[in-house]
DNA sequence: CGTACTTTTGAATCGCATCAAATCTGGTGG
DNA sequence: CCACCAGATTTGATGCGATTCAAAAGTACG
């Protein structure tokens, strides 16, 4: 399923998905909505990269599966690129499948790679954004291996906010998924902490905001 | 403490580090060796990001200090690029702390740029090798939400290696921590899976390898 | 009003962390 | 060569915290 994009989509599009502004006239031209099915796969291992794909709505893993059946799921994304690498390599080394119904947008790999090479901006561009990805990636990696809930969160609240502050933009359901805990794990561990007065949790136009104390922890 | 560095110092570390291959002739001239003890700061938050670092040896780690006193880690490098951001940003959002004593190699962050911009192979290569973190750093943090140690063994293998088969660079202990577990936890998990069959571990000129077992497991 | 989802609380269980200690290893110096 | 030491490796016992399963209460939306 593949369908070619108006301008009018584009400012929709980049409404919500900021980071796709950044892209060059040319490469929104030739750029294909794609939808996949859940269970659909969008590219196999061994197959030649030949599009570059940011998914839109839905969510696709990037799997590795094993000879006895394990699946190892080396990347989910719901909003963003996958599978960056791609780019740099002549196969891909894993699959692709939507496990949601999903919206992509596909862009042909050589004028991808073509732009990086001519087009100032969008090379600065996307320096930038492999850059920013590897270090949020190293942050959530150490927050991972905090053995704590509690430990987790204020990680969570200094790496990703500011100034001891953050606004969730996603539910603390999905948050739990980000943080590598259950739902009741963290709201039991939300609830300790806004309960021993570390963290404060107001709610601005219908988005969480959480701020760690300054001062001293009650406990 | 810095020093500048011979062809034959050059030849040395480019054969343990391979990524230092890349770098072009006059980044290589600009390069100064910065030694650092454990505990002190190589720089400090809201400063100018002046130089580009390497870490050769030791253990440098990079902090958010929050005012209650905690200290969160965003990275931990002992072998490596560190805050590979910095390039992108006007101003260090973070303080980068030796924990051991190490040595580091600094280049100019201007000329760093600047061979981005102007040297196509260094380029390509920076490309690839933010790609590559990318990646997996990605693989990673899938792996640190899986909640079983043997799960995570598994995760590792599958994508960390080629078909099914890892040779361990590192000591077991030093494992332990990438994989978010304690060493006594770690070996415990081998030794099962070792003795289910679902792993076997031999050692080839001393270094370990793991594979996974391709049949159907004893269990 | 009913449905679907999130939020919240409860109780039981399991796996990992933790603390402790013994064994094994490689390397050093006497 | 052996004694010795600093590591890594291995095994054991205990406790804690997150998972799991269950279910109730709150909330948004048609």
């Amino acid at each position: 399923m593949v369908a070619r994009l108006t301008a009018r989509d584009w400012a929709g599009l980049c409404q919500a998905q900021p980071a796709l502004a950044a892209l060059p006239a040319d490469l929104r031209e030739q750029a294909q909505e794609v939808r996949a099915a859940a269970g659909e796969s969008v590219f196999r291992r061994g197959a030649l990269p030949r599009r570059m794909y940011w998914v839109v709505e839905g969510e696709v893993r990037l799997l590795r599966r094993s000879r006895n059946g394990t699946e190892i799921v080396l990347q989910r994304a719901a909003s963003g690129y996958i599978a960056e690498a791609s780019l740099e390599s002549s196969r891909y080394h894993c699959d692709a499948v939507a496990v949601a119904p999903s919206r992509l947008l596909a862009f042909p790999r050589g004028s991808f790679r073509q732009s990086i090479e001519d087009d100032e901006g969008f090379r600065g561009f996307w320096i930038a954004h492999l850059a920013h990805e590897v270090r949020h990636l190293r942050a959530q990696s150490e927050r991972l291996s905090l053995r704590s809930a509690a430990d987790r969160i204020e990680h969570f609240i200094e790496s990703e906010g500011e100034d001891g502050k953050v606004e969730l933009r996603h539910t603390v359901k999905a948050w739990a998924a980000e943080l590598g805990l259950t739902h009741e794990a963290l709201y039991r561990a939300l609830a300790s902490l806004r309960k021993s007065g570390r963290v404060a949790q107001t709610e601005r136009e219908g988005v969480l905001v959480l701020a760690l104390a300054g001062g001293r922890p009650a406990a």
